[in-house]
Formats: C-alpha cells, sequence, structure tokens
DNA sequence: GCCAACGTTGGC
DNA sequence: GCCAACGTTGGC
C-alpha cells in the first residue's frame, strides 16, 4: 500500500468535481511530466490512497483523499487532436502516457494548508513542500500520511 | 551530449 | 499578474 499526493487546480478540476460523479470515480488524465508518470505506471497500486492538492489557487492545500481503483492504463486524451493534452508523439501502439483511475473518499472539512504543512516539523520532509517543487504527484510516507489525517480530524 | 532558449508550474 | 524554478526542445 501506497500513499500519494496529487495536485489539480481547483479551477480547471477540484475535489468536488470527482465527488459529483456519478461513482465519485473519475479519471485522473494529463498528466505530462515523465516523473509523474512513472509514479502512475510503475508504482501506484490498487487501493492506494492519495491526498487531492489544490494547487495553483488562493489558498492552496490538501482537501481531502481518493483512492486508486483502477491502475495505470494509456491516457488517450493524448490521441485526441482537439483535446489540450493531445500529444503527437503519442500512438496507441506506443503510448506514452497514462492515467488512473481514482474515486473520492472524503473531503475535509477544512483544507490543511500548504502553510501549515510547513509550519509541522514532523513533515518537513515531504517533497511538496520543498522550494520550487512542481511535480503533480509525489509519494507520501505511511506516518506523513496519518499526520496530516491527525491534523485534519479524519480517523478512518 | 551540451546548453541556450523557451514553455510551464505554482506560490506569492 | 509576477517571476523563480524547473522541465523540455532542438541546434550544434
Amino acid at each position: 500500500m501506497n500513499y500519494w499526493l496529487m495536485k489539480s487546480e481547483p479551477e480547471t478540476y477540484s475535489i468536488d468535481d470527482l465527488s459529483s460523479q456519478p461513482r465519485k470515480t473519475d479519471y485522473w488524465d494529463g498528466i505530462r511530466n515523465y516523473q509523474a508518470r512513472n509514479f502512475m505506471r510503475d508504482e501506484f497500486k490498487k487501493n492506494d490512497l492519495a491526498f487531492f492538492y489544490h494547487s495553483n489557487c488562493k489558498v492552496p492545500g490538501i482537501v481531502g483523499i481518493m483512492k486508486v481503483v483502477k491502475t495505470a492504463y494509456p491516457d488517450d486524451t493524448a490521441l485526441n487532436p482537439s483535446s489540450p493534452y493531445f500529444d503527437t508523439k503519442s500512438t496507441p501502439e506506443n503510448p506514452r502516457w497514462y492515467r488512473v483511475d481514482v474515486k473520492f473518499v472524503t473531503k475535509f472539512p477544512e483544507i490543511i494548508t500548504l502553510q501549515s504543512l510547513k509550519n509541522n516539523p514532523k513533515l518537513s520532509k515531504m517533497r511538496v513542500i520543498q522550494k520550487g517543487c512542481r511535480l503533480s504527484i509525489t509519494p507520501v510516507t505511511y506516518l506523513e500520511y496519518k499526520e496530516i489525517n491527525r491534523m485534519a480530524g479524519y480517523m478512518p
């Protein structure tokens, strides 16, 4: 079992968008960074848990949890010329990009802000709080996962 | 294979 | 909206 943190700009796709899907399940597509892709493709396991992080917004931070319900398979938005994620170098025979399916688990009563993550010494090693971290998928340790749930008052 | 130029991310 | 930090591209 692995733990992750996945970023999304709430103006593009927020945790409320995920929770309002028919089965609270959706694709996590549009990943166009090799490091992030490798995490998804090579390390994501079914039932892994991931924090949903709102980025590039007024108050960035962790807003809830989702679960990986389908492991990586080709992201066909890369093959669609009318998609903003279209990539000429990806082909059906040789897919360059992958996506997973995720299911909403919970939304925290309050956002766990980036600032509060930075203020917590137990989380000082988290990749996402390092200066200049632009990686949209980062690993989270079990202890970090527990600590953030504690901050959120979430008792699974 | 180097690296300058360019594009993107994301906090502020 | 600014811009630092970083990833990618492509000429050489």
